[in-house]
DNA sequence: CGTACTTTTGAATCGCATCAAATCTGGTGG
DNA sequence: CCACCAGATTTGATGCGATTCAAAAGTACG
């Protein structure tokens, strides 16, 4: 299932030294499939490209915490600083991920100063969102979540949904049920409008 | 208010090279100030060493939206990237605050190598530590958030509470209210002991 | 000793989770 | 092209857990 990643498939090609791109892999992996294992030497840093990945770690008793959830995007950036893995990485849906070799990418991070800029501004641009997604799962009515969402990943008080209501439910943290009804509940009283797959706030709202 | 920053009192002397560090200053700023306003052209970087400042943004019917709330830790580290500030920070608590003259941060990661690597370290563990944060307040109930807690941030099922357990059920989104019943529910059922300011999990449960 | 804040417990209410079931949708194979 | 199926969407009913409001007890500090 391992494949020659062409640059034209790849959100990494902006971001990686063409050296580095050029070793990564793109892999399918199925449900189910572990990626890594706590206590094995990091070899690889994943880019989830769709599907689903978790980190878990198991507690004493045997019940796994979930540590992480990655739908899109960079899984354990922290195995860059540590020689062993403190928790496993599960496929939990059939997925397509993209491999990069962690010795070359901490290599170019230590040469080129330029793309180390860059991987800086990526992990700037990661901690502000999930500070605005703390901020939004900390509030505790699905109507603050949803307008939280519109306002601050929005444009214009315009939102597109892009892996359907469902995913979305579960990125607010809320059940799909009640996402809908909070949605039908705002649509009625003229705060947003669905259209296609947008979430749009009316004029006063915005 | 504002003082040179003796090396001792400084979380930031292991991180910053010393050139840097060594312009930086230390002010307090009283509850209800601001620290920059939005279109404002970014000049220092800050640092709170205590109180609480929170990022805003106004929507355009005029009520505020929170973007980031930060006791401990770095606010907008995004400024290194943006030649304005898109939000407001405000103390929302008296605070003590560290400033960082931007250009000579932004100067010294181009520059030295070994301060870029720490600084990605920096921002690796904030992902890190936010990730595991949401996947905290996706939790529905409050005993999930708070076991979650200890078994993430914690060490062998022990957990030190700093700023108080009030703060700490601002932290998981919950009222104060709901974090006493839950504990004391906890420690009815045995599952967990309070004792000074740790909360720690009996043996058949860590 | 008084004041401010945290901690604790109580009671009422409300929003969301949960379980169920119906409808709608896109895609697949006959 | 239609029948069928899996999944998403939608609506309904019920119960629980957290919020909210209230008040009391404990604690730190000047």
């Amino acid at each position: 299932m391992i494949e020659n990643l062409t640059k034209f498939s790849s959100p990494l090609k902006a971001l990686l030294p063409d050296a580095v791109h050029a070793l990564c892999m793109k892999t399918s992996v199925k449900k189910g499939a572990l990626l890594f294992q706590a206590g094995k030497k990091p070899v690889w840093m994943f880019f989830v490209l769709n599907g689903e990945v978790t980190l878990e770690r198991l507690s004493q008793q045997g019940d796994p915490v979930v540590l992480q959830r990655t739908r899109h995007g960079f899984v354990s950036e922290a195995s860059l600083q540590s020689s062993k893995y403190h928790c496993d990485a599960r496929a939990v849906a059939n997925s397509e991920i993209i491999q990069i070799p962690l010795q070359a990418l901490a290599d170019a991070l230590n040469i080129d100063t330029a793309f180390a800029g860059r991987w800086i501004s990526m992990l700037n641009q990661e901690v502000k969102r999930l500070r605005l997604q703390s901020e939004r799962l900390s509030m505790k009515s699905v109507k603050d979540r949803v307008l939280h969402l519109i306002h601050t990943e929005g444009k214009n008080g315009k939102y597109q949904v892009n892996t359907g209501l469902k995913s979305l439910a579960n990125e607010l943290g809320v059940t799909h049920e009640a996402l809908y009804r909070t949605l039908a509940s705002l649509e009625k009283t003229y705060t947003l409008i669905r259209k296609d797959s947008f979430l749009e706030l009316t004029e006063t709202n915005s």
